[in-house]
Parts: C-alpha cells; sequence; structure tokens
DNA sequence: CGATAGTTTGATCGGCCTCAACATGTGTGG
DNA sequence: CCACACATGTTGAGGCCGATCAAACTATCG
C-alpha cells in the first residue's frame, strides 16, 4: 500500500531549532521538546514516504501501529456512519501529526487531499523514544488537549450556528491554520472539495457552494483558481462567523 | 465560592483494587494505574469538595490550576459563543476526571447539575505527582484520547443525524455511561433540562420534548418521575439512533 | 400559596435539504 | 491535440424538518 518508502535522510536541527535542514520540513509536531541528539536518533529511526492524492494513510479500524508527521500536504480525518454519510472530524496541514492514539485501532479514516510527504514512525521504535525522552509523553498530550480543544469549537460550529456563519468559521480556521506555520498570506491553498467542507460542516455541498457564491459576491473572497481561496475583507467573515453580523 | 472545602480522608486501596473504601469512590479516573501507596500519597494530597447543584466547578477562562474527580454527582461542560448561546460539550459523571489540560486557562466551563462531591488536586501537588508517577502521564493521554474520541462521536451526531436520532443517540450514551460505571440497569438518573440536552445536541428545547415524547408515545421509554427515563426498547432507540429504522 | 423554573403542545415560518439541470474543470485515450 | 467521460461546481425550484413564537400545564421551593 505504501510503494514509496525511502529511508529518511538524517535531520540536523539548526541553531534557531524547529527546522529540520535535510528534510525541509519544519519539526513542529512530535518532536519540538528534542535537542538535537535525540532528533538525530530519531531520524534514524523515522522512515520518509511519499504518497499521492486520494490515497489513504491508514483506515478507521486499522491497528494503530504507527504515527505520522506531515511534512507537506493536506489530509482530511473522515468517520463513517452506520448509514454510509461520511463526518469529516478535521483537516491537517504540514506539521501536524497525525494518528497517535492510545488505543488499539485508529478511531477514523486519514485520507490525503494531496500528493503528501509523511514521516512514519512505527510503534515499537515510539514506545522506545518515549522510554528514553519522557518530555515526548508531555508533548503528546499537549497535542491531544489542543486537537480536543479544536474539536470542541468544531462541535459549538456545528451545533449552533447557521449555514453561513459555518462557512465562515472555516474560511477563519483555514487562515489560523496557515498562519501557525508561518504563511501570513491570506491566500489559502484549500484542496478539498464543497463536499469535504461540507462533511466537515454538517451541511450539504450545494449549500456551502451557495454560501462561498454568497460571498464572492459581497466581495469578501475571490477564487483566482480551483483550490484557492483569497480572503478580501477578514473582519466581515470573521464577524460572519461569530454571529455578530446584523448588517452587512 | 467553594464554601464547603473539607480535608479528604486518607484513601485505602483494598485488595480488588480501584474502590477507595473511606470516601466509598471508585477509583476510576486518573488513579487507575496507582498501587496502594501511591494511593495513599495522592490521597495526603488531595481534598474532597462537596458541592450544591448548580454550582460552578471552574469557568471558562479561568487559571487552570486544579484538576478534579467527580466522586458523586453530574456535571456539564459548557462552551459560549460570543453571541450569548451555549454548547454543552460534554457530561460528566461519577469517577470522571474534570479539567485536567495542558492549557493555561480551561476551555470551557464545567458545573453541576446535582450535589456532587469532588476530590481536588491543585497544580503543583499534581506536577509533584507526575514527576514521581510517570505511569500517570500516560494515563491523562490516555483520558485525553478517550475523551477526543468520545467528542468526534458528538460531532458525527450533531452534523449528520436527524432530531429523534441526535435524542436516541444521547439515550445509548447514557446507558453506555452508567454501564461503565458498573449500574447496568436500563433506569437511568438523567439530572439534565431539555435545555441542556438540546445544547449538547444541537437542537431547541421543544424540539428534545417532542422527541422525547414521541418515544414515549412507541413505548420506546418511560419516565416515572422527574430527571429519571427508563428505557423500554434499546433495540428500537439504538436503530434510531444509526438512522436504521427505515420503520417502526 | 404564590413565584419561578421547567415541560408540553400547538401554529406558523423559514433555512437548509433534496432533486434536477447545467456549467466547468480535469484526466484519459484515440 | 482533440474528443470524450467523469468529477466537481453552480444555480434553480420546491418541500420538509426543525426553529420560533406563544400559551397552558406541572413541579419545585421558599
Amino acid at each position: 500500500m505504501n510503494p514509496f518508502d525511502v529511508p529518511h535522510p538524517t535531520h540536523e536541527a539548526n541553531a534557531a531549532g524547529q527546522v529540520c535542514d535535510r528534510c525541509g520540513s519544519r519539526v513542529a509536531g512530535l518532536c519540538q521538546p528534542l535537542d538535537a541528539a535525540a532528533l538525530d536518533e530519531i531520524s534514524s529511526e523515522a522512515n520518509q514516504m511519499v504518497l499521492p492524492a486520494h490515497s489513504a494513510v491508514f483506515r478507521e479500524g486499522d491497528p494503530a501501529g504507527r504515527v505520522f508527521t506531515l511534512i507537506d500536504g493536506v489530509a482530511k480525518l473522515t468517520r463513517l456512519l452506520p448509514d454510509g454519510k461520511q463526518q469529516v472530524v478535521g483537516f491537517r496541514f504540514a506539521g501536524d501529526v497525525i494518528g497517535y492514539t492510545t488505543l488499539k485501532s485508529y478511531p477514523f479514516d486519514a485520507e490525503l487531499l494531496t500528493d503528501a510527504r509523511l514521516c512514519r514512525l512505527d510503534r515499537p521504535q515510539l514506545d522506545g523514544l518515549l522510554r528514553r525522552y519522557p518530555k515526548l509523553e508531555r508533548r503528546m498530550l499537549d497535542l491531544c488537549v489542543q486537537e480536543l480543544t479544536a474539536t470542541q469549537e468544531q462541535l459549538v460550529t456545528v451545533g449552533r450556528r447557521s449555514a453561513e456563519a459555518r462557512v465562515a468559521a472555516f474560511l477563519i480556521s483555514l487562515v489560523d491554520a496557515s498562519r501557525r506555520r508561518g504563511e501570513p498570506r491570506q491566500v489559502l491553498e484549500m484542496p478539498m472539495t464543497r463536499a469535504d467542507i461540507a462533511d466537515f460542516l454538517g451541511l450539504t455541498l450545494e449549500t456551502v457552494s451557495r454560501s462561498l457564491t454568497a460571498f464572492r459576491k459581497r466581495g469578501w473572497i475571490r477564487e483566482p483558481v480551483h483550490h484557492r481561496v483569497e480572503l478580501l475583507n477578514v473582519p466581515a467573515i470573521t464577524a460572519m462567523a461569530e454571529g455578530t453580523n446584523d448588517s452587512f
């Protein structure tokens, strides 16, 4: 299933930290609290892999034996309902960690929206690292708490906001994610389809399309090419997301 | 604000483990992986407190300096929207841990629905325990992963299910929670109001009321007294929750 | 016993879903 | 390179589910 496994080049933590010179990725996720020596050790155990768009990193129910760091690309995490409908529980971007869990099997699908490079760490390796670097355990807890908080926020969005407010909140969350990984332009890559967005927001793809069209007509956004949005009026979009847009 | 702080009696872990004889609570939450000696040490540092119904354990934004274990009672966790509406992000029952986070402040309100007893652990104490008992850190990660998975499930419920399916799913989740703490009767304490349930499910209280009335008329449930439900037809409720009830 | 919070039920409205048709974009093979 | 198929996106019309507004009923508590 993963035909592109290649050995991972040794990381080199530079003075500023956080960036691996060899693979070019920001060492944002798991490894953040580690020093150079530890990073070297991890790198010698981790495998870099490349996967094409629309392939699955893992599926709901697979034995949870690996942890991935997304070096490059975008992934969506989905859960399946008994009746076949799907709910997107989150999107992941460069630097994010995917698939760390203490459960025996993954509780959701992880599917790539773009071609992607990933860092793969197998469970025995991870366990060994956790034993040698106790800080890592704390780091995983941090990540989990962040994820939990974000999911609760999403619950608020899906549970209590109007359709346009949900789409606006989604756009704002894209900006935040982009800023977090240091690309503070308001031109955003948005490789997800209307259907993906709809399954994230608890809407239909038609409603998402209509909302985006409405934003476009109000001059709030532009879509110069497919899968790229430009936010022209962040304050208006923010106000819409927060439901405080009595007039526009 | 907490006028009922009382010193916590020393725990005694019995041979079967998991139950503290002195305070009568099941030591289910944080302390599960610890041995008797560790439990004694924790107990000497923890404070038991009693709070009345409708009081706040902590509020969104408070500095996250304490961790609580609910010994007895029910709590709801809520987030506030900018426009004043609230979303219930979860309910907590006896044995559940509340308020452990690596964030600087609590990301939600914790409010009691019933009179409750709580075990309180202040942050410096917790940090010390984490240093002495590294297993605890792993335990907190486990709890966080569980909570995250449950919240994702709730996202599916709120995002993709019909009103009656959501209410049915809520009832089933009550049964599960009840079973988890060893009360496998299908007569359930349900101290939350229709409004609480509505804010959890992304519905209005009227819709929740109508759904429960419908279930009652179909003979699926009874409410012998206020704040107590009896599930008479779990299969039907389950089928409704899963959306596989084409006929009933 | 009155006041207040919570619940039920009814009537109406509207936002979003559904179904449908068409437009546009993308990839593939001739 | 073009023709074609197929995925994705847009737009419209109509209907339904759940929200909203309103009123009566019940339980709880001082």
